[in-house]
DNA sequence: AGGCGCTTGTGAAGGCGTGCACAAATCGCG
DNA sequence: CGCGATTTGTGCACGCCTTCACAAGCGCCT
C-alpha cells in the first residue's frame, strides 16, 4: 500500500490516454461498477473483493477480474481493490474526470423530466442548455435554466463546448434535430425518440426506447405463460439471484 | 398470395406457441423490425425487402433474414416480406396480440412523464395502476388515472391480472418495492432505478439507467478527443451511415 | 413457355464474450 | 521467518452472434 501509483494515467508526462482497445461490453459495465463503488465507498468500505464488487454490481465476479485487467492491475492479491483509488481510475477511462457539458433537444414531457434530475450532476454531468422549437415554450425557465429557441443552438453549442446531446422530440422531428445537433459539433447523442438515426461515422449514437423494453418483458411473459401448462407447478424460484437481462 | 396460411400462430388447433429457442439477441431486435414494418406500413407499402426493412431498423440484412427465419419463412424470394404479415407475426411472438397491462410505481418527475406517454398504449400496453408512497401524491389524478398508495398493490394487480410493473422510485425505495411487485405477482419488471435489483429466478428485470448511457458516450468522446492529435485533420465523415450502438 | 433478374434462406467461418479453473502474489499470524 | 489463507490476474475452451457468400425459389417479361 505504501506508493499509490495510478499507472500512468494522471499526472503522466506525456498523458496520452491510448486505451489499447477495451472490448465493447467492458465499457458498458465500467459504468455499473463505478456507481457499486460509489455506493460502497459511502459505506465506508475502504477496500472491496472482486466477489463482493460483482455481487454490488450484478455480475459474474471472473468477469469483472477480466473486465477490470484491461485497466492495468490495480488490485492487490489476497486484499482486494482500493475503491478509492479504483474509483479514480474508472472515471478516468470513461472520461469523468471533466465535468461533461450536455444539451437537451425538446422540452416536453419527457424532457420536463430529465431537465429536473439530479442524477446527471451526481454522475459527471451537467446540462447546459434547453432548446425547443415550440415559441410557446421558449423563455420558459427550468430549473434554473432557459428554454432557447433551436435556432441557438449552434451558436451555443460552440460557446458552452457541448459534444453530446440528448434528443426528446416527437420521432418524426429527430432526424432533423439530430443533423442540426451534428451540425452544430455534437459527436454523442442520446436519442428517446423511437425512430432510427443516420448521423455520420464519426458521431455517436445511443438510443433509449421504452416500448421496446417492455416488449422484451412481453415476449418473456408470453413464453413464461406458454410454460405454465408444464407439470411440476413449483416454478424455480430460487434464492434471490439476480436477474440479469442482456445490456 | 392467394392463401395467407399463417403458419401455425393464431387458428391453431392446439395454439401452443413452443418457440424452439430464440436467441436473446434475435428477440431485442424484434421490436425494432416491428416499429419499422409499422412505418412502412403506414407510408403504404405492401412488401418490403429485407434489405429495405433492415435500413429502416439499421441493421445488416443478414442478420435481419436470420432473425426472420428463425421464425419460419414469412418471405416470398424475388418479392420480400409481406408487411402485414410479418407484422401479425412479431407481435404474436412477442406476445402483444392481447394488450398488457402495466402498473407504475414512484410517480415523481420521471413517473409523470411515463403515465402520459401515450407510446405504450400504441404498442401494446396500457398503464392501468399508478401507484407511490406519499401520502400527498395518493388521490391525485394523472391522464385518467388516480394514484393509489403502494398499500393497495397486491389487490389490484390480482384484479387486474397485472404482470409487468414499472419501477420509477429513488434508488433507496426500488429494492423494496420489487419485492413487493414480485408478491403481488408481476413476473416482469422495468427498472428506471440506479440501482441492481434481487428477484427470483423467473422473474425478468431490465434496467434502463440514463446516466450510464451518458456515461458509455463519455468514454467514446474521451477516445475521440484523445485521437484528435493525430494527422489527416479530416475525420472519416462517411455518407450517412447509422451508427450502430450495441443494444 | 422459357429464361432472366431479384430476393430469400442458410451453411460455414470468424470474432467476440463468458466462465471455469488455477498459478502467482500478497497479507497476517504463529 | 516461513506457512497457510485469501484473492487477483489470466490461459483456455466453449458457445453465441455476426457476416459473407451462394444456392434455391419466385415472379415477370418476352
Ligand atoms: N413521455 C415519455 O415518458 C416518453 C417515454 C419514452 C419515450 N418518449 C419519447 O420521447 C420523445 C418526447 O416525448 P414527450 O412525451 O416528451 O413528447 P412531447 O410532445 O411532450 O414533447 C416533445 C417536445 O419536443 C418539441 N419539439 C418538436 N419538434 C421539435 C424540433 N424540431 N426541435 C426542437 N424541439 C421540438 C415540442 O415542442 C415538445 O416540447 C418522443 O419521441 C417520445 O416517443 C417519451
Ligand atoms: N427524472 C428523471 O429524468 C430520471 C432519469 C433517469 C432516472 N431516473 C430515476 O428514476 C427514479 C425516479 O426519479 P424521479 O426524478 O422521478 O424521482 P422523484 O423523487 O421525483 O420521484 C420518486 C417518487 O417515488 C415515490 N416513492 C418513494 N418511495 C416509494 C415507495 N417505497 N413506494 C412507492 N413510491 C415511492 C416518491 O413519493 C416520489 O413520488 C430515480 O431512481 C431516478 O434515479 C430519473
Amino acid at each position: 500500500m505504501s506508493q499509490q501509483r495510478h499507472g500512468s494515467t494522471p499526472g503522466g508526462t506525456g498523458d496520452v490516454p491510448a486505451f489499447p482497445d477495451l472490448p465493447e461490453a467492458t465499457i458498458a459495465r465500467l459504468p455499473e461498477y463505478l456507481r457499486a463503488l460509489h455506493n460502497l465507498g459511502e459505506g465506508g468500505a475502504d477496500t472491496i473483493s472482486s466477489e463482493g464488487l460483482a455481487a454490488a454490481a450484478g455480475v459474474n465476479s471472473a468477469k469483472l477480474r477480466k473486465d477490470l485487467s484491461h485497466l492495468g492491475s490495480y488490485g492487490t492479491r489476497g486484499v482486494g481493490y482500493d475503491v478509492a483509488l479504483l474509483i479514480e481510475q474508472i472515471e478516468y477511462v470513461l472520461g469523468l474526470d471533466q465535468r461533461r457539458a450536455v444539451c437537451l433537444v425538446g422540452v416536453g414531457n419527457l424532457g420536463h423530466a430529465l431537465a429536473g434530475y439530479d442524477g446527471f450532476a451526481s454522475r459527471g454531468f451537467k446540462i447546459v442548455a434547453l432548446f425547443d422549437a415550440d415559441p410557446a415554450k421558449v423563455g420558459e425557465r427550468i430549473h434554473g435554466l432557459v428554454v432557447r429557441h433551436i435556432d441557438e443552438l449552434s451558436e451555443v453549442a460552440v460557446e458552452e463546448s457541448i459534444a453530446i446531446g440528448v434528443i426528446a422530440t416527437p420521432a418524426g422531428a429527430a432526424q432533423a434535430v439530430a443533423d442540426e445537433l451534428v451540425a452544430a459539433g455534437v459527436t454523442s447523442i442520446l436519442n428517446f425518440a423511437p425512430c432510427v438515426l443516420s448521423v455520420p461515422a464519426n458521431v455517436d449514437v445511443r438510443k433509449v426506447d421504452l416500448a421496446i423494453e417492455l416488449q422484451i418483458l412481453s415476449f418473456h411473459e408470453h413464453r413464461k405463460a406458454s410454460l405454465t401448462a408444464l407439470p411440476g407447478g413449483r416454478s424455480a424460484t430460487g434464492a434471490g439471484t439476480q436477474e440479469a437481462v442482456g445490456s
